[in-house]
DNA sequence: CTGAATCCAGATGGATACTG
DNA sequence: CAGTATCCATCTGGATTCAG
């Protein structure tokens, strides 16, 4: 009945928007792979995600690690003893991501086979 | 011992490099909204994906569907039947990504929770 | 209806230099 | 080490128009 369909198409609006609510936090060039770093090690320095991660300027890590930390994703943990160094982590909320990382992972690997051959 | 660490990190290497070869793919504004899109309704029109994302162009739409196809995540079917009409589908391959949209979906409902309050 | 083409403003992002 | 500031090229993407 056009009930249901109503009812069918309310629910795949709901789902496109929490799909891009979710793309909202996660969109930009280096987000996935800064999450994918830091969740790979628990913890991770600044400089470390630099070497990490192939091609990211010290600029943009900054710039997404604070957008991350803005939505709750990961957090700053500074040490006081010398030296001062700062360890980026995931908030309990940013673990939540990791089955999605780990499927994203294994995609990309049957993606890569897809299309290289 | 330091074998086991070069191990270590030689795997988080090579699950790093997996993760960028899918976002590789999935980067971009629209890719996953145009792919929820379509996955929610097995087959849809160009105009139909139009009216489905909020704030998309047409031009991007064409752009983003026409990276889609060259991964050989979407396909287009179009029919000869008058009015021709061009319909777009997952691929086999495309659909693996259901899971990962599903999964998209769940954690953006709880990201929106946590966030929005 | 399904796009492609053009135009153009504003966002993105790299290189480099600099600070605490 | 962990960033910030500035400059500037390139990319993104919206609006509009046009075509098959």
């Amino acid at each position: 009945m056009g009930c249901k369909i109503a009812e069918f198409q309310q629910e795949q609006k709901k789902r496109m928007r929490s799909v891009q609510d979710a793309m909202d936090a996660l969109n930009g060039k280096w987000k996935i792979a800064i999450i994918s770093s830091i969740c790979c090690y628990g913890k991770r320095r600044f400089s470390d995600i630099l070497n990490d991660i192939d091609g990211i300027s010290n600029r943009m890590l900054s710039k997404e690690l604070r957008e991350l930390e803005i939505n709750q994703i990961v957090k700053r943990a500074i040490s006081d003893i010398h030296p001062i160094t700062v360890q980026y982590e995931l908030t309990e909320h940013g673990d939540t991501l990791q089955t999605i990382i780990s499927n994203l992972s294994d995609w990309g690997i049957a993606h890569r086979k897809k299309i290289v051959g």
